[in-house]
RNA sequence: GCGAACGUGGCGGAACUGGUAGACGCACUGGAUUUAGGUUCCAGCGGCUCACGCCGUGGGGGUUCGAGUCCCCCCGUUCGCACCA
């Protein structure tokens, strides 16, 4: 054993000069927070850039390397900014309220404060060993009384200005699990967890009136650089729709039916009316003849959910035995209910005009209503019945004065003409709905209101009292934050109005002899990321939630980055909560996030999956996937198994994958979000132990363009770290000083550039490979020019910025390369001196021939007669045509 | 069903306003160094063909001197919404 002694000891003391990022990294690390080196800059002459991050919810798994993406792009382009010489504002903080910690406090009894404490303990080890340039200074904590007490100092600004209130609104209650859930989160009228059985009930919540922004948070799209995809999904989630309000007047003179419509001009096609179960003509205007099958169907559709509605297929209904008069021709319309139509939306009924409308197209036939059509596309009436409805506009007909208007026309006549006969009205709606604020939770901001309480005893004791929930009143911004009481059991338990309503002693409190009770109540996890980039501004300010100078010098946002999961929710109801502060005065600017990125979610590696029969393996093409989950096979019909296989028992063959052992077989080739339960989350400690920070940077960079879907390859991260040790290798090399020349100079500058502008454009993984390609060139020079090796580690140091410091420190520099100006470049220098043009013969390659950049027609033309491969395709031919350009191609055109 | 995005080697992906398809990297093959190597270096690497050459960006048509890129039809994958009157 002695005798290989002296070998370990050598190999340690080459090992030693190698690059290990082990080493580098954590001194670099301790040198930048030493150093404060991305504290913000304070000085307001600079100019301001304000680049964010969607901050996380610190999970008791730690990160995932979903994480780091998005961090390692928005920390790039941090670091490329500084070197530009911008005074950045780049914070993290921690979204920490939210259902795990509070699950995990029922389950254990932890106070879901520590648990969230050492979460973010350990989400801030992970998150500090990437190396990323955050401001550690400005840190924020929903959970923290000291952010959370300007969480609740916003929702009386909202609450002042009438845009918080409270209303009856049915929810899905589950008393066995003693919460609300989500409508997802019911399926077939039982929780989807347990199958405990869940009521609709109408139960008091807070709600915020963003449908009074409706028009704004449209409209302000306008002004930001967002994914068209993004705005797209939040116009529809808006849904704005321009209509009429028509009244249908009643038969007995007591009123009208209202209905929206945005489709006036297919009044006189309307054959019958609709009323959703829920609404009051039912109650009302129902026959004696028709009561008990109305009751019947009113019963069992109200007891379904909403999912279940939605999930029908085949039109129900039933006749209410009433009528209503068409304002338009005075006939008698038959009113119907049925549950396709629904309360929340306009006014929960709707006239039906079955020959233009899918839906009442399909309810008509269903019952044998008549259709008349009303709208044709050449103005004249079809013969015979329609087969299905048609939507599409044209010119009235059957329409009675009206006949031969194009619909827009139509739509404008009608309308007024209703208006001035007081049967109607322009009318717009929308599908957004005012937001439902109010959690039935423990792990949440208290809302800051209470009531008055009408008591004879001591609420506390259990005095009968009433709680005057009509009566709300403001906590004093004085009094706040208001604190979560201390629990010993955290569930929500059997009364719908939560875990605090159990904390008697919190709950009701005595002023001037007389009794309140406290909102108990919590606010949803939105509501402390609602407004997050706002407090980085200023995050130790006890006086306000930011300064006014704050705000003017940091708003807008420049870049946000984050997950499309928050497409919708979260960007709209931080939208609408800017708008409101920007109305108080608070902020100045209309929209809080001026550039937005999705980043792309890192799949697991790629795992093949085979099908199985009771006989044996099936192949891919015979396999059916059903709704349920489950496979069975194409023809026979037999129940298959997926199953696991190893990539070493799998093949590539053409386009597929079969499998070695039976190559008939072709398996299924394919990448699958990280699951614990599916066991293919890679942790980034593993990744950061094993290869260091840079290279996961590198790598996450590298994979594929920032927005795309990406699978994850632990081979492949091989290729960054060769990257970064080849790179430590070449600053190690003996050089030469000064800057290179020749062609070597202008990859340098076409290097600069390109790196320069993918940054900006966000495109790192092109930046990147540009990096390679400098260095490979850089390896196969000798001697080394220093000031090429120089400008490879300032142009590498956004990417990986430990090495990039360590190397600049080797080359002879004083750290840190943060505050080296980024490089320029010379675009002269950025063409190259000699270029290779493409010879096409009839528009196919036949070679290329190398020039002088800016070379003519004729040179290129001469040149190109001497290539053999063009000689032998103008064999015979005379040359008709050139297409000539330059620098890039010459074609010839021969016959 | 509606809407959006995307289909390029064995794999991840490149390709500016139509102008050399496959940059860069992984994997693989051969070679060199090494007692050894999850090391390093060199070379090769879309398919067919001895070669000349032919074919090739999901499939089919079209525009063009020239199409991965533009237009039309179809197929597939992913995401979002889902009776919104």
């Amino acid at each position: 054993m002695t005798w290989k002694l002296p070998e370990a000891l050598l190999a340690l003391k080459v090992m030693s000069d190698r690059y290990d990022p082990s080493r580098i990294e954590p001194k670099w690390q301790a040198w930048w927070e030493a150093r404060g080196t991305f504290r913000t800059p304070e000085d307001p002459s600079l100019p301001k850039k304000y680049i964010l991050d969607m901050f996380p919810y610190p999970s008791g798994a730690g990160l995932h390397v979903g994480h780091p993406e998005g961090y390692t792009a928005t920390d790039i382009v941090c670091r490329y900014l500084r070197a530009r010489g911008f005074a950045v504002l780049h914070p993290m903080g921690w979204d920490a309220f939210g259902l795990p910690a509070e699950q995990y406090a029922i389950q254990t009894g932890t106070h879901p404060a520590v648990t969230t404490r050492a979460n973010i303990a350990t989400f801030k080890r992970q998150i500090q060993s990437l190396g990323l340039s955050y401001d550690w200074e400005r840190e924020v904590d929903t959970t923290d009384p000291a952010y959370f007490k300007w969480t609740q100092w916003i929702f009386l600004q909202l609450f002042r200005r009438g845009l918080a209130y409270q209303s009856e609104i049915p929810v899905n209650w589950c008393p066995a699990l003693g919460t609300v859930l989500a409508n997802e989160e019911v399926v077939d009228g039982k929780s989807e967890r347990g199958g405990h059985p869940v009521l609709r009930m109408p139960l008091r919540q807070w709600m915020l009136k963003i449908t009074a922004y409706a028009d704004r948070l449209l409209d302000d799209l306008d002004l930001v650089k967002w994914p068209d995809s993004t705005k797209t999904m939040q116009e529809e989630w808006i849904g704005r729709s321009e209509g009429a309000e028509v009244k249908f007047a009643l038969e007995d003179g007591s009123g009208a039916l209202e209905v929206f419509t945005t489709r006036p001009d297919t009044l006189f096609g309307a054959t019958f009316m609709v009323v959703a179960p829920e609404h009051p003509f039912v109650e009302r205007h129902t026959t004696h003849a028709q009561k008990a099958a109305v009751e019947a169907y009113v019963h069992q559709a109200i007891h379904r959910s909403d999912l279940d509605r939605k999930a029908a297929k085949e039109k129900t209904g039933v006749f209410t035995g009433g009528f209503v008069v068409n304002p338009v021709n005075g006939e008698r319309v038959p009113v119907w209910v049925a549950d396709y139509v629904l309360m929340g939306y306009g006014t929960g009924a709707i006239m039906a005009v079955p020959a233009h409308d899918e839906r009442d197209f399909e309810f008509a036939r269903a019952f044998g209503i008549s259709v008349v059509q009303v709208v044709s596309p050449d103005g004249r009436p079809r013969s015979g019945e329609l087969e299905a409805a048609t939507t599409e506009e044209g010119l009235a007909v059957n329409s009675g004065p009206y006949d031969g208007l194009p619909t827009a026309e139509f739509k404008r006549r009608i309308t007024a003409d209703l208006e001035a006969a007081g049967r109607g009205r322009k009318r717009i709606e929308y599908r957004l709905r005012d937001w439902v604020f109010s959690r039935q939770r423990y792990w949440g901001e208290p809302i800051p209101i209470y009531f008055p309480v009408e008591t004879d005893g001591d609420p506390r004791a259990g005095a009968p009292h009433t709680i005057r929930y009509d009566l709300p009143m403001a906590v004093d911004e004085a009094e706040l934050p208001l604190l979560l009481p201390d629990l010993e059991d955290f569930s929500p338990g059997d009364d719908p109005a939560g875990a605090l309503a159990r904390a008697v002693d919190w709950r009701f409190f005595r002023r001037d002899g007389q009794w309140y009770a406290r909102e108990t109540n919590t606010m949803p996890q939105w509501a402390g990321s609602c407004w997050y980039y706002l407090r980085f501004m200023d995050p130790g300010n006890p006086d306000a939630a930011w300064s006014k100078e704050a705000a003017a010098r940091w708003l807008p946002v420049d870049l946000y980055v984050g997950g499309a999961e928050h497409a919708v929710l979260h960007l709209l109801y931080a939208r609408f909560w800017h708008k409101v502060l920007h109305d108080a005065g608070f902020v100045s600017c209309p929209e809080p996030f001026a550039r937005l990125v999705h980043q792309g979610m890192i799949l697991g590696e790629v795992e093949y999956t085979a099908y199985k029969s009771s006989e044996g393996f099936v192949s891919r093409e015979w396999v059916v996937a059903l709704p349920d989950g489950g496979y069975r096979h194409r023809s026979g019909g037999q129940e298959l198994t997926p199953v696991r296989v190893p990539e070493e028992a799998v093949e590539k063959r053409g386009a597929n994958t079969i499998l070695k052992a039976d190559p008939e077989i072709v398996v299924e080739a394919r990448a699958f979000k990280m699951s614990k339960s599916r066991g293919n989350v890679i942790n980034p400690d593993d990744v950061v132990r094993r290869h260091g920070a840079d290279a996961l940077r590198l790598y996450e960079m590298f994979l594929g363009p920032l927005e795309a879907v990406k699978p994850w390859s632990t081979s492949g991260i091989q290729g960054v770290a060769r990257f970064l040790e080849r790179s430590f290798a070449l600053a190690s090399r003996p050089m030469k000083d000064g800057m290179p020349e020749g062609p070597l100079l202008r990859l340098v500058h076409k290097t600069i550039r390109k790196v320069t502008e993918d940054i900006e454009g966000l495109r790192f993984n092109t930046a990147i490979s540009a990096l390679m390609v400098l260095l490979n060139e850089l390896s196969k020079t000798d001697p080394l020019p220093k000031g090429a090796a120089e400008l490879h580690v300032r142009l590498m140091h956004p990417f990986a910025p430990h090495l990039a410091e360590e190397l600049w420190e080797r080359l002879g520099h004083p750290p840190s390369l943060q505050e080296v100006p980024w490089p320029g470049f010379d675009p002269d220098l950025c063409q190259d001196e000699s270029v290779t043009v493409a010879v096409q013969v009839n528009g196919k390659m036949r070679g290329t021939v190398q020039l002088a950049a800016g070379s003519d027609q004729d040179t290129a033309l001469g040149e190109a007669r001497k290539l053999d491969t063009v000689q032998r395709q103008l064999e015979g031919k005379d040359i008709r045509k050139v297409i000539w350009v330059a620098d890039k191609l010459l074609n010839l055109i021969a016959g």
